[in-house]
DNA sequence: TTGCTCCTCACGTCACGTGAGGTGGC
DNA sequence: TTGCTCCTCACGTCACGTGAGGTGGC
């Protein structure tokens, strides 16, 4: 799965609902539970034009384009990057054209994303070697204080 | 430099501001750019109970003891704790006793963000990994729609 | 009638960023 | 008078979490 293609579920612009690309509709909580995200999450994304389920009444009825939309959301936000770069790399998709420009829009934030993520993994790594050494210190004093004639004197 | 001691400048509580502990007051703009952090980031510490400058009318006005503090929650930061924890730690502190409470809990906090920091680092890595294979995927399609008689014809 | 699933507000979280509008002393 | 530094609101950011209060169909 590449960060490129949201999918299309045939150019079907049906008024009858239940019929669209042979019934795998599904309703919001299975498509949590599908993808492992909260309703708040899946509402959330629609709220940011991320997804645009059909809707029965009120209810929301996902489409197969909604879950490979989802999918690359998923993935997006897996590699960091923001919910604003999916949807601009999602918006450019076009089934009928060549997607070169969707394609170096998509590397070339791929490529900063990557940048980001390894300045991410030093600073985590700096991160772990100051803490270790600090729980090392600190057991050091609580030992000291736990057999304080015992004690090491060193400053 | 241990996550323990918030440092105290000395029990000094005289009313001649610029007395105390011997002239070494800053306004905000100095703190600022010794810590590098911003203004806001100052007074949002403050407003969070970490901080609690001296006033000059309405100035504010740091002493050794706010030094102290500040670099205790910048390394707090650095190391991934929330302001909260770090609070609660540096709260603890009392200078006349043997902290033996605070070094549990610094210890107790510590030993459960260092195994946070590398559940972070784990996710990075599988990150880095991801991002790096969209990018070669992404990439073989560029240079496919960009000579498309030389193209390789793998599905 | 009870349960389950769905819905729409709307405020809360975290650590600040970013103006707006104003003051004080050289 | 101009500049610089300081101040206090207070809304915005990011990706949702978490109720509150209510509806619809088995």
């Amino acid at each position: 799965m590449i960060l490129v293609s949201p999918g299309e579920a045939a150019a079907n612009t049906n008024n009858d609902i239940s019929a669209e690309a042979g019934e795998d509709l599904v309703r919001i909580g299975e498509m949590a539970k599908k993808y492992g995200v909260t309703l708040r999450t899946l509402r959330f994304y629609e709220d940011k034009g991320l997804l645009n389920p059909q809707r029965d009444g009120s209810t929301r009825l996902y489409t197969r384009r909604d879950k490979a939309r989802l999918k690359l959301i998923l993935l997006g936000r897996k590699v960091g990057f923001s919910l604003r770069d999916v949807k601009q790399m999602m918006d450019l998709y076009d089934p009928s054209g060549s997607n070169t420009k969707q394609l170096r829009l998509a590397l070339d934030k791929s490529e900063k994303q990557l940048a980001r993520l390894q300045k991410q993994r030093a600073l985590i790594d700096d991160a772990i070697n100051e803490l270790s050494g600090s729980m090392t210190a600190v057991r050091q004093m609580l030992t000291e204080r736990a057999a304080p004639s015992q004690a090491s004197v060193a400053g």
